[in-house]
DNA sequence: TTCGCTGCAAAGGTTTTGCATCGGA
DNA sequence: TCCGATGCAAAACCTTTGCAGCGAA
């Protein structure tokens, strides 16, 4: 499940057809030594370090041309803007990588039922919210189709 | 697990300590009949109906109020800005329902391990992400302070 | 040479805030 | 009456976009 393994920057460019710039680099060199979950201003300051002219703009369009490679990954599907739960019973969600429709799933169709309450580091669980990852069938038939 | 149960407005607001306001009051209604997962703007539009001169703002305010409370609650805990994740070994998160700090958990620290690929409505799973909503440690220590 | 990439600045979208006024308790 | 709630407008973020020039292939 490795997403990025030891593999030269430039190897890993040719395989997504992008081109090899300084910038990008740099960019994901920074990030990779880079450690929990830091945000495009982060990185921005981390890598403007090393290149004083970089622009934020390049920075959010490589982040992002990371993540549609694969290269590295969101922390989560939903960073975007404020969603309110209308579904009170217990569930958890299907979320399209393609179309990022949200789908709920009732918790007992999931077959899961962690019983832990308290973690060996002192957390205390409230409770599991669980995105289930993949393609939808509309999605599905799509990726078929071409 | 119901969040809100059938009770009356005003009794959830006497719960809470706060003022029963008309806007207030439609806006809940409003909230409990829709379904899926509304963004502040649907749920404007939708009350904007009925009491054409609320605002924007006010939605806003309102929604905080009800999800700080308890009566409502965000898709995900992460919907603020982009991050990007650091970790690339198969990993969920303990997430600080007071602090919002982040902490990665190896997959198999959590004890679950899903193996189903395909769900009965065609979903094609590809991952599950699992976020771990609780209280941290520190979090803990300070609430049992106060 | 060509087309994709960069930096800049401006625009866009979402959310918050300050403040005067209003209204529930 | 009084303090919290509202509406408005402006500000504050965060992110994207248009475009001219630059640079990798």
């Amino acid at each position: 499940m490795e997403v990025s393994e030891k593999k030269p920057f430039r190897e890993l460019c040719n395989e997504h057809g992008i081109a090899v710039t300084h910038q990008r680099q740099v960019l994901y060199e920074v990030m990779k030594s880079m450690h929990g979950h830091p945000s495009p201003e982060e990185v921005y300051a981390r890598v403007k370090k090393r290149i004083p002219a970089i622009s934020l703009a390049t920075v959010y369009k490589n982040i992002h041309l990371f993540v549609e490679s694969g290269i590295f990954r969101e922390v989560s599907v939903h960073h975007g803007s404020l969603r309110v739960e209308m579904n009170h019973r217990p569930h958890h969600h299907l979320v399209c990588s393609e179309c990022k429709a949200i789908r709920d799933i009732d918790e007992r169709e999931l077959h899961l039922q962690p019983k832990q309450t308290r973690l060996s580091d002192g957390f205390l669980v409230e409770r599991y919210s669980i995105d289930v990852i993949g393609l939808c069938p509309q999605c599905q038939a799509m990726q078929s189709v071409q």
